[in-house]
DNA sequence: GGATATGATTTGTC
DNA sequence: GACAAATCATATCC
């Protein structure tokens, strides 16, 4: 609180000022009447008067140490004291002259930079002004992927609390800034019976406060900026908000993989449709089957069992007459214009992966369930006369070449065999 | 709490 | 632009 305000120190210095012009010789100090109502000292020669004014000021600066009833006291007997408008007058005097160095203090500052910028991104995020509907905020300008509905939402929801926590607090504040304003004010009201309250003094007094009150509130939008900063980043850095797909996702997707294993790449429209029933993206299913080929390819040997698991799956799904199409959307997307598919999806599965504790499915096995397959099953593709997309023939480190034992080729090769041309 | 699984990202290649 | 491979970061299991 500026003291100078309350309780403004004459110019030259502390009280000595006050004293100095309370013996100049023929001043205001000079009671009116002469008489000493109040003091019931008698008549008041000049240094009787002097040191009564020095008694006066010494009670005033020292009312603020007081308790409230003695203080109460003190005004009341102050107000009333003889050399009350004296002194008033003098005071008043002091003010005028000070009032130069007060205007030249209240210049208008000019608007913080920070509190600007503060303002703005606060505006851009959507948590200051207007409410923005629909969260385009969060979908815009927080950069969170427009196809991730629920995080979208969920970074909406994080938003909003921001928002209302932030206008609460903001309300808060300036509530508490125009009550604290008011009793000032209404102190220098009060004050304004004893000294001299110029209006300007007021109106300083009130910028003062509304500054404090706002040093504040750029501490409550640092804040907030900080908060959404991370709810930002925590969004926009997918990786820290991974979860695992639910199980039935992960099923339909290896489901689709294990049946294509001989060419796990899905078309576009096999992917859309893969993503559809997994309740995921386009670029999850993506990512899924590219994590899948390099993780399979890396150790077959860990996913013999789930391959036999999905299997029997989609053998037992097609001969139960189902037809797996659930599982496997449109055929990938070599196959779509040529129908690449080197061996049906199920037929590879048997053919390229030995059984569980290492052993092979036998002949019949697979035979039976290849047939079981029929044209309506993974095999649909199996009389293609294209053999191999473009990608499996690749010579350097193909999906064929990874996947597929030779021996297991050479054992089962003829129509649909997958080593021979490989080599080409 | 460490090991493992798994989804996402990055980088380089074609 | 799609993909492979490496890597990161989090989830889950024990």
């Amino acid at each position: 609180m500026d003291e100078r305000l309350l309780g403004p120190p004459p110019p030259g210095g502390g009280r000595g000022g006050l004293g100095l012009v309370g013996g100049e010789p023929g001043g205001p100090g000079e009671p009116p009447g002469g008489g000493d109502p109040g003091g019931g000292s008698g008549g008041v020669p000049g240094g009787r008067g002097k040191q009564d004014i020095g008694d006066i000021l010494q009670q005033i600066m020292t009312i603020t140490d007081q308790s409230l009833d003695e203080a109460q006291a003190k005004k009341h007997a102050l107000n009333c004291h003889r050399m009350k408008p004296a002194l008033f007058s003098v005071l008043c005097e002091i003010k005028e002259k000070t009032g130069l160095s007060i205007r030249s203090s209240q210049e208008e500052e000019p608007v913080d930079p920070q509190l600007m910028r503060l303002d703005n991104m606060l505006l851009a995020e959507g948590v200051a002004g207007p409410e923005k509907g629909g969260g385009s905020a969060a979908a815009s300008g927080g950069g969170v992927s427009p196809d991730n509905s629920i995080e979208h939402s969920d970074y909406r929801s994080k938003l909003a609390q921001i928002r209302h926590i932030y206008h609460s607090e903001l309300e808060k504040y300036e509530q508490a800034c125009n009550e604290f304003t008011t009793h000032v004010m209404n102190l220098l009201r009060e004050q304004s019976r004893t000294r001299p309250v110029a209006p300007k003094e007021m109106e300083r007094m009130v910028s003062i406060i509304h500054r404090k009150f706002s040093a504040i509130q750029m501490q409550l939008k640092q804040s907030t900026c900080e908060a959404v900063m991370i709810l930002r980043s925590r969004f926009l850095d997918a990786r820290r908000k991974r979860r695992n797909f639910s199980k039935q996702a992960t099923e339909v997707l290896n489901e689709y993989f294990y049946s294509h294993l001989s060419n796990p790449y899905p078309s576009e429209e096999a992917k859309e449709e893969l993503a559809k029933k997994c309740g995921i993206t386009v670029s999850q299913v993506s990512n899924w089957f590219g994590n899948k080929r390099i993780r399979y390819k890396k150790n077959i040997g860990k996913f013999q069992e789930e391959a036999n698991i999905y299997a029997v799956k989609t053998a037992v799904s097609v001969t139960q007459g189902g037809h797996s199409r659930t599982s496997s959307p449109t055929p990938p997307s070599s196959a779509g214009s040529g129908g690449s598919f080197n061996l049906s999806g199920s037929g590879d599965m048997f053919l390229g992966m030995p059984g569980l504790n290492g052993d092979s499915y036998s002949a019949s096995q697979v035979e039976s369930l290849r047939h079981s397959m029929g044209p309506g099953g993974y095999g649909d593709n199996l009389g293609g006369g294209q053999m191999y997309s473009p990608r499996e023939m690749r010579a350097n480190g193909s999906w064929q070449e990874a996947v597929t034992p030779s021996s297991v080729t050479s054992a089962t090769e003829g129509p649909g065999s997958v080593h021979s041309d490989t080599s080409n």
